[in-house]
DNA sequence: AGCCACTGCTGAAACGTTTCACAGTGGTCC
DNA sequence: GGACCACTGTGAAACGTTTCAGCAGTGGCT
């Protein structure tokens, strides 16, 4: 193999090597059966003497498109995207596809640019979990013909593909679990959040809430969900919210919370615990993903759980079709989380009891 | 804008719109003080009008290299590698980079897959964490002149740049903290894995064993360190080891664990405290890496940390400068690692307790 | 002998960009 | 008034690949 340069090493190089010209060569390479079996083995030592490596470059730029589709995440290191990139991965390496996997991190700023270096890199579509409301910079990629699938994220309308996950819901389960608990006093943690996905949460926890009503049947008070200031949904921020809470003077002090990712309640739980806060049976807390660490946390976390490698199969399989050139139907798949309930939200507790001082 | 065609918009339409020839498009992109203000803006306007994007490819086959270096990580699903990656993103974004990130998932395959293309999209050059012995694709790499940084492995030799941290020190100073607390039957989790890292944990924690000697000066038996079969280093596999570790009859059963990386020890102390086993007064665990969820574990885990962020920034500046072209040297740093002591070692225990039964 | 079909290969065009030698245009200096 | 300069802009070559029209050779058929 030649040193140091076989990266510069050209077909026209193994053409010379070999024996026959560059169009055979990219002929053994992309149709080895129109090539007879002496001149195809020739070729193919040469490459191998060589060291030659397709450049992926000039293919790109002759086919015209690329090999590649981006993903661009809200934050890498949560577990949940990675366990949704895996399933985005799964279904490109089938289809011969590279990935590109880009974090936005939840600034903007970012996003714009990873979606500007994608548009750049002429990838087949983008799979993206959008922050905040959809930028000019989305519009802008579906107008320049790069298919644009949203990922855990409803579609404001029909005309673009998005896998989501019914978040009202998932807030509903949430909340309805704890009020079955005899909680009354519920804080929603995360809820100064922008991002969509955690506002429909907090509207679903909400409903339930409200659903409740008046005194309740079991002789509680009217419940109520409490919402603390702190938009991040990191396990920091879980760990500050737990001092908020803890800050509460009793009567006020909420005896649950739903947590609007598991990192939240993971930070949550592990303060709570720390503190000697007794969880469940002071506290409740029920997060939401059911990351892999959920059941391994400091109790074992009740978690609203999605399907979270599915959410990526399916994204990337309609991004795929998209970007097919078929005939292509927008489709918004929405999944239904289900709740999975642990050690961390398991004691009942008497709703009597929490009867809030007359304001 | 022009509509669902942008991407094909080439240079040479805007050219033609604001009626300049295609070299001082090119430069209005590139060196914009060259062109004269009027002609600036025209040209800038023809750009913004039909959303004009450039084509990377194009740039690079016509630059020689491209604008991106690989990643290539041994498990994204473990929180290491994220904020690894995250330290690796900071400088390359700052020397204007694009970071492709892979992840091998401990498949040699998977490893030589995405060497390959990699090597096809001409990255300036490779950070790896590579699986078991150093693959001929690594060497591959090198002898086609992609520079290549080993990421959290020692380099066998001088040869190359490697980003490592003191294994053997790590594992020695966990279990020297489990001696000193009076453990005696200590076992290694992971330590089937044929990953070097691993390795010198292993070896570091048995060099500790080792070093206590005979009868210990507190009266104790002599100290060993037990290994369970098993190599992979995830939740589910640490589950799995406190299966085995409680399936063990009482007088052979350790009394502690140092597991290969947090993973392990997370679920270790997830299943133990499940089925009651208290840590850590009945069983010691010290984890490896110090992700952000060791210290919200069941019981807050101690664990060996490690420069995460600092490991890929140091990595992903020595690739820099090698990619750069200029005289470099290669480096080996090594980082210390240090001990972090929480609730899951805390407890003394008494060495004589630990009496084995005579063999 | 003439024609055809088939196989195997060639050589050039094209993809979109950057770069570079060069040309045109005024202005300045001697 | 000529030489020189700075400033703008032009147009073509080159990067490495794929594709495609076409050419040469071979063998079969009429």
């Amino acid at each position: 193999m030649s040193r140091e340069a076989a990266l510069t090493t050209s077909i026209r190089d193994v053409a010379g090597r070999a024996g026959v010209s560059v169009g055979t060569v990219s002929n053994v390479l992309n149709r080895p059966d129109v090539v007879s079996p002496a001149t195809r083995e020739r070729v193919r030592s040469a490459i191998a003497e060589l060291g030659f490596v397709r450049n992926e470059s000039a293919r790109h730029l002759r086919a015209g498109r690329s090999r590649t589709i981006g993903l661009l995440v809200l934050d890498i290191a949560n577990p949940f995207f990675t366990d949704v990139a895996r399933g985005v991965e799964e279904v490109a390496e089938a289809a011969g596809l590279s990935v590109l996997l880009f974090n936005s991190g939840g600034r903007p700023d970012k996003e714009a640019e990873h979606l500007e270096v994608l548009a750049e890199q002429r990838v087949q579509g983008v799979l993206m979990s959008p922050i905040a409301e959809l930028m000019p910079q989305v519009w802008a990629m579906r107008e320049r013909g790069v298919p644009v699938v949203l990922l855990d994220r409803r579609s404001p309308g029909p005309e673009q593909c998005a896998v989501a996950v019914d978040d009202v819901l998932g807030g509903r389960l949430a909340a309805e679990h704890l009020l079955e608990r005899g909680h009354r006093r519920i804080v929603f943690l995360g809820g100064a959040s922008t991002l969509p996905q955690v506002q429909e949460r907090r509207a679903g926890a909400q409903a339930a809430v409200d659903a409740v009503g008046g005194a309740g049947a079991d002789g509680g008070p009217r419940p109520s969900l409490l919402a603390l200031p702190g938009n991040e949904l990191t396990v920091a921020a879980g760990r500050e919210a737990a001092a908020r809470i803890m800050g509460l003077p009793v009567q006020r002090r909420p005896t649950a919370a739903v947590c609007a990712n598991d990192l939240l309640a993971v930070g949550l739980l592990q303060e709570l615990v720390r503190h000697g806060v007794d969880v469940p049976s002071s506290f409740a807390v029920v997060g939401y993903d059911d990351i892999d660490f959920a059941a391994a946390a400091a109790v074992p976390l009740s978690s609203v759980r999605r399907p979270r490698a599915e959410l990526g199969r399916r994204a990337a399989e309609l991004l795929l079709d998209e970007a097919g050139g078929g005939h292509h139907h927008h489709e918004q798949p929405v999944f239904e989380p289900t709740l999975v309930v642990r050690e961390s939200s398991m004691a009942r507790r008497d709703p009597a009891a929490d009867q809030e001082e007359p304001s």
